[in-house]
DNA sequence: CACGACCCCTGGATGC
DNA sequence: TGCATCCAGGGGTCGT
């Protein structure tokens, strides 16, 4: 059989309408279910998203057992997941953006689990103690679930068309709130540049781990 | 192996 | 009002 699978990227969305509405702008696949009744859209304005068919399950398999991702954030093994963290000596937030080691967080959530474990995005990864990985385990599954009850963070100035933006965007306590108190301590939140993108967090809250310097470096 | 640089793309914010 | 410019980020690729 065939298998389909669909990237959201940032900014995609998948809609279902009555097939006499037209489409919205940047939708780029209708999917003609039974005739006459509703059709699945998917539209994606920033066209980060993707949707690629399989036409075997050896494919499928190939694509998702190829380690590219990693387990699902929710439901994660304490130990493995303390291993995976010790493994490696970059910065615990390029560790989390890591989609071969935890599938599924990016930048926004990344920074929202390590403020509310006060854990300093350029802490190395291996500096963190056991307990810190499973505070970091806790804070992530905690934070996504909040964040899905929101209905996610879609920002508005995506959302166009029908779609709803996503309540969480107003949640957020280190993202995007760069030179604003903290909401728990009053400092102004920070933004430093890592693994390429923005991390904000709270200079006070979330003090750098000092990094005992041997952290064993490891190979696969 | 890990990093930065660059690219894809659109819309909001900003500056002139 | 209308431009040009920069920025945001998931992820692929390529060079160091």
């Amino acid at each position: 059989g065939l298998f389909l699978v669909i990237h959201l990227g940032m900014t995609g969305q998948l809609q279902v309408k009555p097939s006499s509405q037209s489409p919205a702008d940047h939708t780029h696949l209708i999917f003609h279910l039974e005739p006459g009744t509703d059709q699945l859209h998917f539209r994606d304005i920033r066209r980060f998203g993707s949707a690629q068919v399989f036409t075997g399950r050896d494919d499928l398999h190939r694509f998702f057992d190829g380690g590219r991702l990693g387990p699902e954030p929710f439901g994660l093994d304490p130990t493995r997941w303390r291993d995976s963290l010790k493994k490696s000596t970059r910065a615990i937030k390029a560790v989390l953006l890591d989609q071969g080691v935890v599938a599924g967080v990016g930048n926004i959530y990344a920074d929202e689990s390590l403020f509310l474990s006060r854990i300093h995005p350029a802490s190395r990864s291996c500096d963190l103690s056991p307990k810190e990985a499973e505070t970091l385990r806790r804070a992530i599954e905690e934070v996504l679930t909040f964040a899905i009850e929101k209905r996610g963070s879609t920002i508005r100035n995506y959302v166009g068309g029908s779609g709803l933006s996503g309540g969480y965007q107003d949640e957020f306590r280190a993202y995007g709130r760069g030179g604003e108190p903290c909401n728990r301590c009053a400092t102004p939140i920070e933004v430093m540049r890592l693994a390429g993108r923005a991390s904000h967090f709270c200079p006070r809250c979330q003090k750098v781990k000092p990094g005992r310097s041997p952290c064993s470096s490891r190979k696969s």
